[in-house]
DNA sequence: GAAGTTCCGTGGAGCGGTCACCTGAATCAA
DNA sequence: TTGATTCAGGTGACCGCTCCACGGAACTTC
């Protein structure tokens, strides 16, 4: 025994007990410790027993990478997002760890911009590494050509990303709940509805825009100009202050809760009331909208399901080739107190 | 060359080219390609470039899962982080990623509940598969246990964990965060501050108390009862409703800011005048902070810089086996307007 | 010119699994 | 009885890389 010990202490970089050593103490062969562990059939269920508990006395565990070396496969799913810790992209992040928690191991990179060469470098080493599966988060518009001359040689999944990337896509309706809220607006008795909008590099905003122009000219009314913001409650601020000179501006869809933060104070700061002299609808419903002064109306995306969605595709893939697929989760109206009928 | 290529094909998970491919193209034996590619010493400049143009030629890329097999080591590291979009931790991880990026890859788990026995499993899951480092993120006290009976054959660093886990440790300094955030309080002229914490199961919590009762009992004054909240507006609201109906209450400090927000909020709706009628500081500094009505004075606290201390040591315990070490991270004020002289 | 030193390169043995293939024994139909 | 099948398990090659031991060549040094 002292043998084994100074044997195992000898070796470098061993971690723990292998394969081998399992099969010596079981009194079988390795092969059959790998048919035990990897649940092959025809092993007598005696046999299964003893290799079972040699395993667990020598608190036996495969090796991850020599397993990898032997397959070619990996069980490693890489995700590309953005360094931020903006709400939509966070939520993902963690909605698509738990769904991948059970089968895979899950890596991230997260990139200060998203720009084309940063996202195919780290496709690229991701591709290197022989992971199972890529997910990019890509909401920028600059990730379209990057995706493009994406290899194809590993499967790979879009969340977020250019609708006419070809690849396999999980997106939200951006559009469809742009429209929810600028139809509520709407229905609520607003003539018209004005729209602070993230940076136009970004799908999401470009997506929400064409639904909010969209669901004005189905309603006959040509959209006022865009104030365009960059997601953070200063531009929102901003936009704020200037809808505040505009004397018939008494509604606002802004495309996230931060934005329509930036505005509220705004309001606040000119003595406006809320929401009497501006009707506002954001977009995120992070968990604090619903105690903003006034309570935020918003528009809510589940992105747990937008995680388990791109899951499911990345699985499909992986097991079938098939690389074609698309998933639009559908947004919802969170109605709060931030919009009324106007006075 | 077409034999080649058919061979390549018919090797079963073969993703790329081998060592060995390199090193018949470039007229050299497998060792010395390695010996490029790990920039050892004693190769002539001439077979060097030889060999890097045969690795561009044929699109090389080293194969981790070998490499790691080989050797023992592998540049993964773990992170356990808990699955929640709360501020800190998620700064927290993407500092630690982006500290990381150069020479790891970064997994991670998520954990709904960071109880002992989910994080011991993870962690065990880690030391399976052989990861260079772990890196825990357990800003709980049910932590301590787990952490406790951890196996010491890994490196592993603790963010934000129980000072008295006997492991290598980067916290941030919550007691000097609540300590500064009253203080700031009592110099306006307050007579006293109260404070709505987090749930007494988190270690931040629990010093941010700590910190806030020190602060009053050096200044003479008896800490009036504790308030708990669980980090959400919506028990920072219901603490709001209480502090409304305390007359002497003129002063709060909140142990982060959506609680604070929650704070306000009751206050608005109560139609108490703010700052004037309650002085509010908050702690995490969110990028919407300076946007609430009014701009929060909170406590700031450098996630970036955790996340590279937290790599340091990591390194250091790879590279020395020294595993001792600890890093606090001072905190700051960020003065706004919510706080001012009582009336 | 023999004996060190560098310097550069080769060959082969693992690392810990998986996979293709083989061997006996038992079962069963013809 | 015999051949075919199925079950239970073993053998050895191989995945791609690193490390160790070693062999020549070139350059010193005495």
């Amino acid at each position: 025994m002292g043998d084994s010990d100074q044997e195992r202490a000898a070796r470098p970089g061993r971690a723990g007990p292998a394969i081998t050593d399992v099969a010596r103490l079981a009194g079988v062969s390795h092969q059959t410790v790998s048919r035990v562990v990897n649940q092959h059939p025809h092993v007598r269920e005696q046999t299964r027993l003893r290799v079972l508990a040699a395993i667990q006395e020598l608190d036996y565990h495969p090796s991850g990478a020599a397993r990898a070396l032997a397959t070619g496969r990996s069980t490693v799913l890489g995700v590309v997002t953005q360094n931020s810790t903006l709400f939509g992209p966070t939520s993902l992040l963690f909605g698509l760890e738990q769904a991948a928690a059970s089968d895979f191991d899950v890596t991230i990179t997260t990139l200060r911009s998203l720009d084309g060469p940063a996202l195919t470098r780290a496709v690229r080493r991701y591709i290197d590494q022989q992971v199972a599966g890529i997910v990019v988060i890509a909401p920028l518009v600059t990730a379209r050509d990057a995706l493009a001359e994406l290899p194809e040689r590993v499967p790979i999944v879009l969340v977020d990303g250019p609708p006419d990337a070809g690849k396999v896509l999980v997106t939200a309706d951006q559009s469809a709940g742009a429209r929810l809220a600028t139809e509520h607006l709407l229905s609520l008795g607003h003539r018209n509805v004005w729209h602070v909008s993230g940076p136009n590099t970004w799908l999401d905003s470009i997506g929400r825009v064409e639904g909010w122009q969209a669901a004005l000219r189905d309603a006959g009314i040509e959209p006022p100009p865009l104030i365009e913001g960059d997601w953070s409650p200063a531009s929102g601020y901003e936009a704020g202050r200037l809808l505040a000179r505009i004397p018939d501006a008494t509604a606002v869809f802004a495309a996230n809760d931060h934005m329509a933060l930036g505005i509220i104070r705004a309001m606040h700061e000119l003595g406006r009331r809320l929401p009497e002299t501006l009707s506002i609808v954001g977009f995120d419903d992070v968990p604090e909208a619903a105690y903003f002064t006034p309570a935020l109306t918003t528009v809510r995306l589940d992105f747990t399901e937008i995680g388990r969605q791109a899951l499911h595709l990345l699985r499909e893939q992986i097991d079938s080739a098939s690389s074609v697929g698309r998933r639009v989760i559908q947004p919802a109206l969170i109605v709060r107190d931030s919009a009324t009928a106007p006075e």
